[in-house]
DNA sequence: GTGGTCTAGACCACG
DNA sequence: GTGGTCTAGACCACC
């Protein structure tokens, strides 16, 4: 069973979409592997503390990327191959870093020192 | 006159709140500079395709901070200091190294690795 | 229930003012009472031919000043004390007699004729 | 030449339309009479602390209304007779009347309370 | 269905 | 020409 523990949503962007990002960024990480089961809709809103529509949201859009399949019943579970995992790190990378590193140009940050903000606070962030 | 020309809007995110963003990130980089003077509210909605009231609440949101002051009928300037420049980027690198940080944590990259990445795409990213 | 079936905006004034007020007297006057609920945001504007965000605004304003709450998709509902409604009285009255009363005197009217006034033409206007 | 040491305009409402009402009732009071000269634009917006554009689209609105006529280089000048000034004391008045009535029967004041109400704040207010 | 937010266009007072 | 306000319509998260 998928653990919600670490799952933490800000404000300012679409929960669904954090739900989704939360189980993409598992799966890359391997914390999140293939079969693993998810917790039903219910439990996860309550687990959660938001709307059952806004899970089922999620689910619904992890079903058309094929990350989960759900069956009448029997929960949802995770089918992931090893390409869609490289896929899906790749994908996620290349948006972080981009938006990053386009993020510390315009303040004018150069290379060295971006280096060094990141090794910097590197421990201090929680996951 | 501060200039919008690296100014590419996104979509997923209120471009108002990309403006502001905008503007903090030049203040910070030295681009934009105390008593510089700001496009008018058409013009720069004309300039960037988008409602004049969207640079409204851009630029209202802005005088909320003590940013810029606006003259009716005259236009609106920088009120920056050595301290607000300060606080801005501090500000700004704090969202921006938590930001990526818990997101390459979550996809289970290491420190070594994330400055790796950061190291290796640097140049490729447009500011 | 509300009813705005008495409610009949004038032009020249902003519509949210309206809203504003005829909640306000209706506080006033009793026809409103602590614990009403006001019509749905979609409801009303459908109701009086004029945007969901014209209510919306005028909404939000009752809820800066204490007089309605309104919880996510609940509706909203007042919340008045006899505290609240003799300072509402007190406001409004003075507003409404100072503003006739200078309006009456730069026309040269006295006392005496204004009295008459208002005397003659009370039954023949509706609220 | 017209005095407008009375005028004091409130916000809310459309500074020009407030010097209408000013000019109006002045003449259902009789303070202004026909070919009574105005103050020139010009002076009547250093006066006033108001745009210029300000006053000119008020003296266009009475043009329109031929309250006044204006030649060029001469100034303007009332034009009333004794039919425009009772079609001006009638409209003014209901207005008022309506007004004041309405609002008052809408917080549930009965005619003996308005009369009473009017009657009691009549000498505080200034004209 | 509900309330909340974002973007849009017209109008006003002002320099 | 400028900034400020009012009304409008579409979208989102939620019950």
């Amino acid at each position: 069973m998928i653990s919600f523990d670490t799952f933490h949503p800000v404000d300012g962007v679409p929960i669904y979409q954090q739900i989704l990002l939360f189980i993409k960024r598992g799966a890359v990480a391997g914390t999140i592997r293939d079969g693993d089961e998810l917790p039903s809709r219910r439990m996860l809103s309550a687990l959660l503390g938001i709307n059952p529509n806004t899970v089922q949201k999620a689910f619904h859009l992890l079903e058309d990327e094929n990350l989960i399949t759900s069956q009448m019943g029997a929960g949802s579970n995770m089918t992931l191959s090893e390409d869609k995992i490289r896929e899906l790190r790749e994908e996620l990378l290349a948006d972080d870093i981009r938006s990053i590193t386009a993020s510390l140009k315009q303040m004018g940050i150069d290379k060295a020192e971006a280096l060094r903000l990141i090794e910097r606070n590197w421990e201090d962030t929680e996951a």
